[in-house]
RNA sequence: GGGGAUGUAGCUUAGUUGGGAGAGCGCCGCCUUUGCAAGGCGGAGGUCGUGGGUUCGAGUCCCAUCAUCUCCA
């Protein structure tokens, strides 16, 4: 462990005081700070509208859309410190995570960034300078690849190759060529693509764990431990069209990644990344719960890792507004609290503990990344609800493996077959190695390879390996080829489509394209579907939840058409289309056309846009600061609001929301819409969204006078004060998904017609009831009081009618085979008191056989009685009832001495009745 | 997104091939007891998650849907 200390004094270079890993992230940041990059933060661990992807899994997600020309940055040169988490993916088991150096789910890539900026010369020089001056690296330990086609087919990466070996003290030895598996970086089958370089260092020939291997080549890429790949240095310089076809970009790119963990244990020369500052606070602090020795803890390694691992995990997870949940991110959030209680158990632990482990995570981390303080009781609290809620689900598995191993043993078999062992995990969550633990305390075993089986099979069957959606983009080309044109002709602005949805656009325009099926045209005729490129719009595009506008553009003068706007579109940076019809006429290029958006459509929009962020105040007031926001559409006729919330919210507390939303209504607040940078907005406690991008001058707004109520990142449109709104009201409250409420609600015109339609009812109800407003409960508590015991009374004298009736046929019965039968209709009577009168028959014949036929609701019912020692002379209620049935057009069953039936003919139940003696002769034996 | 499980009285739940909706605890009343613990007798309380369908008849079978649990992606 002390090897790489060793290393440094071998080479001369005297160690300096150890960086922290916090100092460490700091030297990098400062390192391109000093070179004119600007440091982006750290976008969400939930990718901004990016559904093919389940986490930000690299340090390029938040630039993907620069690479593909659908974003434009106001910088050219960016660094920072992206949070990643990988769980899944052929590179990451998460099964593997603890139990080796390097593995982890959440991790930190540090990069550094060029837009069409600098390109390969800068980034290998800075990266060499950074290493070996300001971290003092030995050089050489310090190997380089570059791209070489193994096919032959893509040009190699000279340009690479020749800048490093100008670094100074750069070995020239330490330069190897590689091929497309490990040098050439591709986004997705089509898109920017290019040739990388990757920077290994030498720990040591110790540190080869694959010595044993007589195959085994310790090098570079030689898969054993001893180097270590820490950064990767993509030059992005091709747009790869097919498989077999790359066309060269007109601006190149640098995208760096150098994995965070990695770098710090290479300077704090330890083996391994658990042994950084990273982790072992962690660690410490599990020791100081399970009261370990350092001996214990060592030889607990593994627990001690995915505790630590999964604390960091899911503390930022849940800062990043994923809470543990049954679906999505949601789960994969529950997934690591409960494998890391899982593995508490192995030490002990079995109460919950991640919220202290947690802590450690909150202060260590929460300098640089300060949603972790933000959030911290939501982290906190989340963590011990989820391993509760952990530990119920075992318990209740626990109870059922109990019973399967009671049968189990009370059959004489010792395996619990793969089918139990698996429905107890996939339906009852109780983990495998738990099952294998209790059914060995039993002496009893469980059939883990079939378990395993069982667990592909499911795998397969719920989508594994199936594609990733499209990258998005596909019509870049097109409209970046159209746009270049317009600005060349100064028919656009240089960024592209004025976008100005706060303000209307009164005059004509010019328009500028028009684009149909993805070709660029001059014209477009009645009835056609037409996208119209402007040079500026007022037309809202959807975004944050808020639909786009609709509306009509019409051509002026002597143009007479016009075309219906259905939908707005943004297909690359800078452009914004409308998607609609043409009504009338023959729009051309070059029409002036004026902008109509509907404004009454838009209003609606507005007062849902803002009673939106009220509601969401309002939910923060009445439930606490962890009901965030988790989705949301904004449209003209209803608003819907997804948040965080572990449970239904009650009656009252729903009530009180929308009371809250209705007095800041009331209260007629001014809204206070201003830009402003950020940081700022954020420092004086906006409300940033999870999963959105946010530019560094963003539009907030504010609600609320000496107090601030709302306070929002927002660039939606909305009232000029909340009274506009008019009145609010909540129509729905439910769930989505585990721990994530919805809640749907109403404004202005749409909550009026809503109340007056309600209001309507009541008065009508009023009316009917004739009695006043106020008394109308009371009213209808007693008339269902008096219609239940009108009900009852009824029943009551319908049973006396019947069995008064019955009593009066209760001798009439007739001798067939030498038994008494009773063949009765009783109009009207219902199914149980012909039961009744069938169990009176019984009580009044020792032995004889009963028919009892009723119409009830123009049906006939039948029931038929069979004494005990008739149905020991063949006698049996269930086929006589069948058999008399079939008659009625319908059919019975039930058991012998007691059976019922219906049927539809009701004018053939005294035929039926006649059956009854037919049967008898064929069914009696003699006694 | 997909697979599995569960949903019956206030609570915990039973309900076999479709054919009387039950139990325990709790609640109310009466009785017994000096009182309490308890016991005895009686009673109220159920849209069988919801909506369709099949059937003469559905808690039970089929479909959809909602909620909760759970696994996978």
């Amino acid at each position: 462990m002390d090897r790489l200390q060793e290393i440094y004094l071998v080479s001369g270079v005297i160690m300096q005081e150890k960086r922290t890993g916090a100092q460490i992230r700091q030297d990098f940041v400062n390192f391109f700070l000093e070179r004119g990059h600007t440091f982006v933060p750290s976008s969400s661990l939930v990718p901004g509208g990016d559904s093919t992807l389940l986490f930000t899994n690299a340090g390029m997600v938040q630039f993907k859309d620069v690479f593909l020309g659908t974003d434009i940055r106001p910088y050219t040169r960016a660094v920072n410190s992206q949070k990643c988490l990988r769980v899944s993916g052929k590179h990451n088991d998460l099964e593997q995570v603890g139990r080796d150096n390097t593995h982890h789910t959440f991790f930190e890539m540090l990069g550094n960034w060029s837009f069409g900026d600098y390109y390969k010369k800068e980034a290998i020089t800075w990266a060499w300078e950074l290493l070996t001056e300001v971290w003092q690296l030995p050089k050489d330990r310090l190997w380089a690849t570059y791209f070489k086609d193994e096919l032959g087919e893509i040009p190699e990466d000279r340009e690479a190759a020749e800048i490093w070996l100008q670094e100074p003290g750069f070995d020239p030895d330490h330069l190897i060529p590689f091929g497309r598996k490990e040098n050439f970086w591709e986004m997705a089958d089509t898109g920017p693509c290019g040739p990388d370089s990757e920077i290994h260092i030498d720990r040591g020939p110790e540190f080869c764990n694959l010595a044993e291997d007589p195959d085994h080549v310790c090098r570079v890429n030689g898969d054993c431990e001893r180097f270590l790949e820490f950064w990767n240095n993509v030059f992005i310089q091709y747009n790869r069209l097919s498989p077999t076809k790359l066309e060269p970009l007109a601006k190149t790119h640098v995208d760096t990644g150098m994995g965070f963990e990695r770098i710090v244990s290479i300077l704090q020369g330890v083996s391994s990344n658990y042994e950084t500052d990273l982790f072992m606070p962690l660690i410490r602090h599990v020791q100081s719960l399970t009261g370990h020795s350092n001996q214990e803890r060592d030889a607990n390694l593994t627990p001690y890792r995915v505790i630590a691992d999964h604390a960091r995990a899911t503390a930022f997870l849940i800062a990043d507004g994923v809470v543990p949940g049954n679906i999505g991110r949601n789960y994969v959030c529950r997934m690591l609290i409960r494998r890391a209680a899982r593995f508490g158990m192995k030490l002990n632990l079995h109460e919950p503990f991640m919220a202290e482990v947690a802590k450690i995570v909150i202060n260590e981390y929460g300098g640089f990344f300060p949603e972790l303080k933000r959030n911290a009781k939501t982290i906190l609290d989340n963590l011990t609800r989820e391993e509760i809620q952990f530990k119920k689900t075992v318990n209740a598995g626990l109870e059922y493996l109990n019973d399967l191993l009671e049968e189990l043993t009370s059959h004489q078999e010792s395996v619990l077959n793969a089918e139990k062992a698996f429905d107890l995990y996939a339906t009852h969550g109780l983990p495998l190695e738990i099952t294998r633990d209790i059914a060995q305390e039993q002496g009893l075993d469980v059939d883990t390879q079939g378990f395993g089986e069982a667990m592909e099979a499911h795998r397969l069957a719920s989508g594994a390996g199936k594609e990733f959606g499209e990258m998005g983009g596909e019509d870049v080309q097109v409209y970046a080829e159209i746009i270049e044109s317009l600005r060349q002709d100064d028919k656009l602005l240089q960024a592209g489509v004025f976008y100005s949805p706060y303000q209307p656009i009164s005059g004509p325009v010019e328009v500028i394209a028009l684009v149909q099926d993805g070709k660029s045209v001059d014209k477009a005729a009645v009835g056609e579907r037409v996208e119209v490129l402007l040079p500026k719009t007022w037309f809202y595009i959807e975004s944050g939840g808020q639909v786009s506008d609709t509306g009509q553009i019409i051509g002026t003068g002597d143009s007479d058409w016009a075309i219906r706007v259905t939908d707005m579109r943004k297909p690359a940076a800078g452009v914004i289309v409308h998607v609609g019809e043409v009504l009338k006429g023959s729009p051309q290029v070059g029409d002036m056309a004026l902008i109509q958006v509907d404004e009454t459509r838009r209003t609606h929009i507005m007062r849902n846009h803002t009673a939106t962020h009220l509601l969401h105040a309002a939910l923060h007031q009445v439930l606490g600061d962890h009901a965030r926001q988790a989705g949301s559409l904004v449209a003209p006729d209803r608003l819907r609001f997804d948040f965080t919330h572990p449970q239904p919210m009650t009656k009252d507390e729903i009530l009180a929301v929308e009371a809250h939303v209705n007095q800041a209504i009331l209260a007629g607040f001014q809204l206070r819409i201003a830009e402003k940078p950020l940081n700022e907005a954020i420092d004086e406690g906006a409300m940033a969204l999870f999963g959105e991008k946010y530019e560094s001058v963003v539009r907030t707004i504010q609600i609320g006078d000496q107090e601030t109520l709302s306070y929002e990142l927002c660039g939606g449109t909305h009232v000029d004060e909340t009274s506009d709104i008019g009145l609010f009201i909540i129509t729905y409250e439910g769930s989505i998904a585990a721990g994530i409420r919805r809640i749907e609600a109403i404004t202005g015109w749409q909550a009026y017609q809503y109340a007056r339609e309600r209001m309507n009812i009541l008065e009508q109800a009023n009316h009917m009831l004739g009695t006043a407003h106020s008394e109308i409960i009371q009213k209808i508590t007693s008339l269902k009081d008096n219609l239940s015991a009108a009900e009852k009374e009824i029943e009551k004298l319908q049973t006396q009618r019947v069995a008064s009736a019955f009593e009066e046929k209760l001798d009439d019965t007739e001798e067939i085979e030498g038994i008494p039968v009773m063949l009765t209709i009783l109009p009207g009577a219902n199914i149980d008191s012909l039961r009744e009168m069938a169990d009176k028959f019984r009580q009044n014949y020792e032995s004889g056989v009963a028919l009892l036929a009723s119409d009830k609701d123009g049906k006939p019912i039948l029931i038929a009685a069979v004494t005990e020692d008739l149905v020991k002379r063949g006698l049996h209620a269930g086929n006589l009832v069948q058999s008399v049935a079939k008659i009625v057009g319908g059919g019975g069953g039930g058991r012998p001495t007691l059976a019922q039936a219906g049927g539809n003919d009701t004018s053939k139940l005294s035929e039926a009745l006649d059956h009854v003696r037919v049967y008898i002769q064929e069914n009696l034996k003699q006694g």
